[in-house]
RNA sequence: GGGCUUAUAGCUCAGACGGUUAGAGCGCGCGCCUGAUAAGCGCGAGGUCCCUGGUUCGAUUCCAGGUAAGCCCA
């Protein structure tokens, strides 16, 4: 016996149960267990930070995780899956901060940078429980309890080990570049940290006349949309081969690039000419190389140095797409800047401090200010000393700040780098052996980023992250990397034994020079945390510290699996690692989500407020439909809009309508007492619907199994949902009397072992992505009758098809028949005939051969399903349906090109019915069509069908069928009894008897149609209904009710027995 | 400004090695069926397959250019 499926449930409740069920006994523990011996499957956790509680796009993330983690567990493998936390970063810096109310480095420190650290620790963990929580509750099964973290000693020591190998191949080194910085945080950021920020802003944009030197009222005319870099400026660049020209106007002689006079003098001119100001002329022309080393006098007093400067440069990043062809140079604010400084030899002018102000040495009335806010005191400035030619604003993507929202200001600072340029060609070597989901990723995007490599920005001059092992020596400038504690404690006298690797810890530890003996000191700066989590492959391990066998056995990892903003994150920092310390690839399949839109169709986001709590829906519809929802709704790798209602869908429409299947099996099951696990018939003796569905399920298995290898995780439940539904719409519904009322024998065990087999096989296809559902199902279908079975479906053997099982010729037929018959269900629509109503004849027409022999071997479902009595078969179509001749373009394109339009002609203006006899009896066809004679075989001709009014026909492009509706008086008493039979069933639910009562039946009627329906058919209608006993009239008792049956009235009660 | 991706029914998505009648689900309208009911079936309305050009006998499909959206880079 089967546990009894109560029709009052929700799956979120049951869902809750399975997993009491599955703590119990600790179902994922076996899970693992079970595949000890066997071949592994590593799977590479991305590490989320928990200072924020989850949202639905993790929700995606693990889901597809954990699709693929089952799925190989079913399939043989032991399964990797250790689960990972980021903790280190600016993120929670810059929320401890806000929390605490500091506002910049000076508070932070007075705060103390110990106790600060301590309040990061307790940050990152901060939702913790909510991870977990939602873990568990969608199934996510990846192993919490052991966990890599990596803030812990043993994590940073890895990554201290992997800098140290950096540092050995001098890959590790201190530079000198302009780099994206923020004055709030204090540090510069890395280009994907810089990536998340762009914003779209209005900047001054300004034209300035430079003075030059020994040539009177003569200006160069410099554009910048940064004036507060004017300050600093050190030269002017011009493009070597680009066209300039001296211009007079009103009085002044302004130098410029041919090409800008139109968007600089264009339209103004224009006006100034109008209102009598004087126009311009061109007085001058000159090449960009004709420039170099003009000098002219400096705009402000930028200090003293030695270096040659305030002249004309050439170089080739000037445009003159925009500003004036002239480009003021600031080597300490810009990359193309600092480059053409170091070139020649020009001072670094930095006027402006780490702090994002002008510093106090300097002498204008903007010292001790914020850059930004002395842009119009500096413009107002040239403007009264007449140096300002045009002052306008300039809309551009800025990069901000993606933590504080600050503007980022390309300043040149001291730091650390990762040369990764000099692995370059190595990553994109690995790249190509990276299986990619998508994969134009891999040639696309991701390989076009690597061909981009520039070296990894790697330090942070912050506070909580894993500090960079570098000691320097005060007296001669010695530097060390460290690559473990034992080294650190070696070098050094003063290593506490418990050391926590965390500033402001390490920062106290001093090492001995061994070059002079002096002391040394750690650099001060932290790393990109994006180093930390790029490490995961090694560091997870503590490796080489400790399970040396074990990365050997799991590097590189089989798959990873994160969102498209990782391309420029994890996946390259892996990638950068792996290739930095094995030279080989970092993982083997990537499977890239992208983002979740909120339900307007607009990027999730708090500020707009929709986002969409994952827990509202777990609660309600549960986690299987939101898995399902998330599997099926579009591949992992589209952007897609979030709808709520979309949950409802896999919820009626897979898990509904599986449930039903389910329910209904249970319940006959059991009523039937069938031991399914016995006397089931050999497959070959089944019925035809039996052996259709099975081979259906054996095809199923195997496109499963296809798409999962190649993780299209779209595809495979797609294609579980379509089997589903032909099993609920086809295969139950046409078997529906085999399993209730017919008689036991082979038949009845047949159908109650093709649908045990179908169900438990569904469920264990199914478990990787409803784990829920499938669990429930197999625990009752299987665990009930089979003690020694696995206790879960998660613990069994995933589904492998069966090759005898399949019948691709019964498949393609039942499409074909399914086609026929959804025909026939159209026709009668048509007649306006309800199917309860038989028929005498069912008649089809423009079939070949083959599909003749189709249909009689399927005769019996039309038969049933159409309630018709025989079925027929026409040749001449004429007189039920128009036919055209169509030429096949797919044949005759190829044979006679443009000689096929001419065909067509001919063809429609033939007589069609003429050409097919022909056709048919001599097998090829003479077409003349403009002066050429084509030759047709039969297979070059479609044979088309169009409705011809006046019949309750239903045509497609090549068939018909048609209804005889002509009722004998058998067919109408036959029609009758069905309705009685309808009649009754209906009345015996609603008066709520159960499936299995056997009643009292009577029936009074002033028809005589109905009175002889009822003699004719008495055993069926009695059988039907569970009728035992037929009364003269009702008891006090019975439940009665007058009906019109096809017209005829009747008055019917039914009592139970 | 550059790169990648996408564009098919009101919505969510399939699909076509280039073939002349492009599909599904949901939604909508009408009808039916129902002891599987968080159901089911049939019919109908609904398409410039983003636009323009090119290649071709034939382009929604291939090519080029453009437009829009998303992401990434600068």
């Amino acid at each position: 016996m089967f546990k009894e499926v109560s029709p009052q449930f929700t799956f979120a409740e049951k869902e809750k149960q399975t997993l009491e069920f599955w703590r119990e006994n600790d179902i994922f523990q076996k899970s693992m267990e079970v595949r000890k011996d066997a071949p592994p499957f590593v799977f590479l956790e991305g590490p989320p930070f928990a200072n924020a509680p989850p949202g639905v796009h993790h929700v995606l993330a693990r889901v597809m995780k954990d699709a693929v983690c089952r799925y190989k567990t079913m399939t043989g493998h032991y399964v990797h899956r250790k689960a990972g936390w980021d903790t280190h970063g600016l993120p929670v810096e810059y929320q401890v901060e806000k929390q605490l109310d500091i506002k910049n480095k000076a508070e932070l420190e007075a705060y103390g940078v110990q106790n600060f650290i301590e309040k990061c620790k307790e940050n990152v963990f901060e939702y913790k429980q909510d991870w977990q929580r939602m873990t568990e509750r969608i199934a996510y099964w990846v192993n919490l309890d052991d966990a890599y973290i990596t803030l812990s000693n043993d994590y940073i020591e890895s990554v201290w080990w992997v800098l140290r190998q950096a540092w050995d191949k001098e890959l590790l080194y201190q530079g000198h570049k302009v780099q994206p910085y923020c004055y709030r945080c204090g540090t510069t950021l890395a280009s994907h940290e810089v990536a998340l920020g762009y914003q779209e802003v209005a900047d001054p944009s300004i034209f300035v006349r430079f003075p030059l030197k020994n040539q009177e009222n003569t200006y160069l005319l410099v554009w910048t949309t940064t004036p507060w870099t004017l300050p600093s400026n050190v030269a002017v660049a011009v493009g070597e081969d680009y066209n300039y020209v001296a211009v007079e106007h009103n009085e002044q002689r302004l130098i410029l690039a041919k090409e800008c006079i139109p968007s600089l003098f264009g339209d103004e001119l224009t006006s100034l000419d109008k209102g009598g100001m004087g126009g311009w002329k061109v007085v001058e022309n000159y090449k960009g190389k004709d420039l170099r080393n003009w000098e002219y006098e400096p705009l402000f007093d930028s200090g003293q140095h030695s270096e040659k400067a305030h002249y004309i440069v050439t170089a080739d990043f000037v445009t003159t797409t925009e500003g004036s062809g002239l480009v003021h140079i600031a080597p300490a604010f810009g990359q193309d800047d600092f480059e053409i400084g170091q070139k020649h030899n020009m001072p670094l002018v930095q006027l402006v401090g780490a702090d994002g102000k002008f510093v106090p040495e300097v002498k204008e009335p903007w010292a001790g200010e914020y850059v930004k806010d002395a842009d119009p005191k500096i413009i107002e400035n040239l403007d009264e000393r007449g140096l300002l030619f045009k002052a306008t604003e300039y809309t551009h993507q800025y990069p901000f700040c993606w933590r504080c929202d600050n503007p980022l200001l390309y300043y040149a600072r001291e730091s650390w780098f990762i040369r990764t340029t000099a692995i370059r060609d190595q990553m994109l070597k690995h790249n190509q052996q990276i299986n990619w989901y998508p994969e134009h990723l891999k040639d696309g995007r991701f390989g076009n980023w690597l061909e981009n490599n520039i070296d990894w920005g790697l330090s942070r001059e912050r506070y909580w992250g894993t500090p960079l092992p570098v000691w320097v020596c005060d007296d001669c400038g010695h530097q060390h990397c460290v690559g473990s504690i034992a080294e650190l404690k070696e070098l050094s006298t003063n290593v506490p034994d418990d050391i926590e690797l965390h500033r402001p810890y390490v920062d106290d530890v001093v090492l001995t020079c061994d070059k002079c003996s002096g002391t040394m000191h750690r650099v001060q700066d932290v790393i990109d945390c994006w180093f930390d989590s790029g490490c995961a492959h090694t560091a997870q391990w503590h490796y080489p510290f400790e399970n040396k066998e074990m990365l050997e056995q799991t590097y590189p990892p089989d798959f990873i699996s994160e969102a498209i903003d990782q391309t420029r994150g994890w996946f390259y920092s892996l990638l950068a690692t792996g290739t930095l310390l094995y030279d080989k690839p970092a993982y083997k399949n990537c499977l890239c989500l992208e983002l979740i839109m909120g339900p307007d169709g607009q990027k999730m986001s708090k500020s707009r407020g929709n986002t969409v709590d994952p827990w509202t829906i777990l609660d309600k519809q549960g986690a299987d439909a939101m898995r399902w929802y998330m599997f099926t709704a579009t591949t992992p790798w589209t952007p897609r809009t979030f709808k709520p209602e979309g949950i409802d869908e896999a919820l009626k429409k897979f898990m509904g309508t599986l449930h039903n299947v389910y329910s209904f099996f249970v319940m006959y099951a059991n009523l039937e007492q069938i031991d399914v696990l016995q006397d089931a018939p050999p497959v070959a003796e089944r019925a035809t619907v039996d052996r259709w569905i099975l081979s259906r399920l054996h095809t199923l298995i195997d496109s499963v199994r296809d798409s999962m290898e190649s993780y299209h995780l779209t595809n495979a439940p797609r294609a579980i949902e379509a089997f589903v539904d032909d099993l609920s719409n086809w295969y139950v519904r046409r078997s529906r009397d085999r399993f209730w009322g017919a008689e036991a024998g082979p038949d009845k065990q047949a159908a109650y072992a093709t649908l045990y087999e179908v169900l438990v096989t569904v469920a264990k296809l199914a478990a990787p992505f409803t784990p829920f559902l499938s669990d429930e199902l197999y625990r009752n279908l299987v665990c009930s009758l089979d003690s020694d079975a696995p206790p879960s479906v998660h613990l069994a053997e995933y589904p492998v098809a069966d090759a005898p099982f399949k019948d691709a010729q019964l498949e393609t037929d039942m499409v074909f028949t399914r086609e026929v018959i959804s025909m026939g269900h159209a026709a009668r629509n048509k007649s306006g005939i309800k199917t309860r109503q038989p028929l005498a004849e069912f008649t089809l027409g423009g079939l070949s051969d083959a599909e003749k022999e189709t249909v009689n071997r399927l005769s019996e479902l039309i038969h049933d399903e159409l309630n018709v009595k025989a079925i027929a078969f026409v040749e001449n179509l004429d007189a039920f349906a128009q036919v055209t001749l169509k030429p096949n373009f797919r044949t005759l394109g190829p044979k006679y090109g443009k000689g096929v339009q001419a065909i067509a002609k001919a063809l429609a203006t033939a007589d069609a019915m003429q050409l097919k006899s022909e056709l048919e009896t001599t097998g090829s066809l003479q077409v003349e069509a403009d002066g050429e004679t084509y030759t047709l075989e039969q297979s070059d001709i479609d044979v088309q069908t169009q409705n011809r009014e006046g019949f309750f026909v239903e045509v497609d492009a090549r068939k018909f069928v048609a209804l005889s509706t002509e009722l004998t008086h058998e067919l109408m008493l036959e029609g009758l009894a069905r309705e009685l039979v309808n009649k009754i069933q209906n009345m015996r639910k609603d008066a709520d008897f159960n499936v299995s009562d056997r009643i009292k039946l009577s029936l009074e009627t002033s028809s005589s149609l109905v009175e002889e329906a009822f003699q004719v058919h008495r055993d069926y209608i009695l059988q039907e209904t569970l009728t035992t006993t037929v009364v003269e009239s009702p008891s006090g008792n019975a439940f009665i009710v007058a009906q019109k049956l096809n017209g005829e009235p009747a008055t019917l009660s039914v009592e139970q027995v």
